[in-house]
DNA sequence: TTGAATTCCATGAATTCCCATGTCATCCCT
DNA sequence: AGGGATGACATGGGAATTCATGGAATTCAA
């Protein structure tokens, strides 16, 4: 068994790490291999031998990733939706989004995920894709985008705190609410 | 079996995703094939084989798309209609909306939905339709109707709200562990 | 008997399945 | 410690199947 996340332990529960990998001209490319296993535990129909299911949200034009919900995280954003009025503008934008913009799948015997043109194209994917783990779901992206996207963004935000900064600052803040 | 949806599954059990199709002159359309998984599982009555049967809800002229239910979301749907009152308003509505305005059918052996004339012209249907899962049912548009009805309304919408809105932020309340 | 609707076949493209290979890291035995 | 043997991983290739879409043939009903 796979030394860090046994079956049911803490540690397969919410993705961590990030990776590169190939994507071949049919779509295929591997994902990370312990994302693999926290798939496995969140997918109430998963047992021992088969692939665990999974749903990728794509989003509209603003969102340049593909971001993968286990089954389990995907049916409590369910669950919350069901709960808005029916009619709600909010309802109807979440279910555009979670419903419409997305698409199930699963993890085939090899490890890979099959991402359809559509989707490539969408988040411009080449031959080759970013993996970063983003709690209980993860995200794919191109590379490039991810690289001056969302590391720029970042480190512009860092920038503008005094160098000293320690990140677990932040951590204080969520007691109150 | 189809990757990401096996029979009783999870992922089985609600429509999602989009996508467009042609509609030819006999009103043939062919539906996005995961939809078609899961109205297979929606009917108690479907084995293998055959063609799972639907019902395509068009309602009153402010509706401009057709909705399509599941045989098991149907028969929700008509339990609680006979749970109301006879002869109270409430029902009458709601009989005249799901049954009276209504048309039930079945996909056939292709993978495809008959639209007679009578439903096409009601939502103004043309060459091609649009199809947007939307939980437990799914919608079938004109596609220029949707873009103009349903994703302007949206953006306009989005314009009067912060602009680094995130709409997952709708979502951050009551997230249990 | 004529237009409409239902069946039955046809086909190119996209998607899935099944099998193969090279590379590591780990395990086990002597 | 040395040397496979073992097993998970990443990646490829081709065959088999499903999809989306068209068209012809056949029923139907009025």
């Amino acid at each position: 068994m796979d030394r860090g996340q046994r079956k049911g332990g803490h540690l397969a529960r919410r993705f961590r790490g990030e990776g590169h990998h190939k994507v071949d001209g049919k779509g295929r490319v591997s994902i990370p291999a312990s994302f693999r296993r926290v798939l496995e535990a969140g997918d109430p129909d998963w047992t021992d031998g088969l692939t665990p299911g999974l749903v990728i949200v794509y989003g509209d034009h603003r969102r340049a990733y593909l971001e993968c919900y286990t089954v389990r995280a995907i049916n409590q954003v369910d669950a919350q939706i069901e709960a808005l009025p029916r009619g709600s503008m909010e309802r109807r934008m979440l279910q555009r989004l979670f419903h419409g913009q997305s698409f199930p799948t699963s993890v085939d015997e090899t490890g890979r995920l099959v991402l359809p043109a559509k989707l490539r194209a969408k988040v411009g994917l080449g031959a080759q894709a970013f993996f970063i783990a983003a709690g209980d779901t993860f995200q794919i992206w191109k590379p490039e985008t991810y690289d001056t996207e969302e590391l720029a963004k970042t480190e512009a935000w860092l920038d503008g705190l005094p160098d000293d900064f320690d990140p677990l600052i932040l951590l204080d803040r969520s007691k109150g609410e």
